[in-house]
DNA sequence: GTGGTCTAGACCACA
DNA sequence: GTGGTCTAGACCACT
């Protein structure tokens, strides 16, 4: 279990990034029910409130369907797991890139070496 | 400060990164004498016994030099530096691309997002 | 002043549709800044953190912006205040119709209600 | 059960306009008996004496018929109804004007806004 | 059981 | 001072 959070940002926050993790991995499948948000408070050893918060802000995201005194669920509208799919592609890469400008590295060096390293991994594909 | 370790790698190995990317950055320029085990153990809140083990890596990738009775410094051998510039990378991309595989996405997804990222950034450079 | 909430209706909801209110007055003009959490909590004898669930909605809304350590300002976004206008409007008239409905007026009696009281107010304007 | 009353007007009044809506609605049909003021004042949670003044003042509008010993009964007079019926329309369009002049809206805005409402609802009735 | 609201009170970050 | 987060615990509405 990766229980942890990080005292940076708000815990209600990780929380959602991690569910949205879980539907891209397909741990999580449309339609699929969340845990109660007792039961993840419990799993998360977190407050039922902070879970409310994160359930409540999947919601706004639409990523999310609350159904009162039945639990809540995955979303099974694909578009907005399409623009949710995106939306974090584009923040996990403006993560890795602000990263390396803050280690000196240029556009052109992060660019070439993306591609040299997918490539030399396709020839070896085993480790 | 950032001063916390994650509980996964070993704390000498990630002091070790923590340095390079410091030389990488500039903030610790070829020449430059390091904090002595002790300081450093104090500043980073680490055992000096992990410090020393941190510094005898580095050593051991020509990194740094100790000299004795005088303390540890940045290598001046740029060659060094570049072919730890160039490892470095190499293990940042590697951790990008196995952590967005692991969310799902593929290599082409990967490849056009960042391109479309770079040029993006590039227009609209400031906000 | 008009501090008591319905039971119906959660109590930051209330309060949120009483801020709009004072906007579409004029009470409350683009720029200004709102009673913080606190002062709020204390004016609507509600708890600070329900005020802050009321101005968390309204900022999600766009119709206001807070300024960490400075306090919740109404946005200065013409757009936004004239949606908000719109929509408000509807829901008013909704509420109206729905009333009139369940008191058995058709839709022709309302209307032709309607258009005989504004002209017939429009003669006799005062009283 | 909608049984609060607001603070603002006298009980009895909104006694009085719950039982013009439920005539309108049909509730109570021509003829029909009403509740005893006894057995009212339970069922409203309100003082007997402030049901007699409900009754006597729904009797002095024609609108219901006190019968001694019998009980209070609501008129056949279709032209009365009738004329409760147009009276408590023209009040809902007053109290809705008012209210969207308060906030605000312009004459034109509250007639242009019930037409095209009505309108939408007439092509999507359901949902 | 489920989620939703509300309170009271604590601690933090920003300015 | 400001807003933001989190907790603990209570009560409600829906099923």
């Amino acid at each position: 279990m990766t229980d942890t959070f990080h005292a940076s940002k708000p815990i209600y926050f990780q929380l959602a990034e991690r569910i949205q993790r879980q539907i891209l991995r397909g741990e999580l499948a449309p339609g699929d029910k969340l845990p109660s948000v007792r039961e993840m408070g419990i799993q998360s050893s977190v407050n039922p409130n902070t879970v409310q918060r994160t359930y409540r802000e999947l919601e706004g995201m639409n990523i999310v369907e609350t159904k009162r005194g039945q639990g809540t669920f995955v979303t099974e509208d694909k578009t907005v797991l399409d623009v949710m799919r995106n939306s974090l592609k584009k923040e996990e890469i403006s993560r890795f890139v602000t990263g390396m400008h803050q280690m000196g590295y240029t556009d052109r060096e992060i660019e070439s070496g993306l591609t040299d390293f997918l490539n030399s991994s396709r020839e070896e594909p085993k480790q």
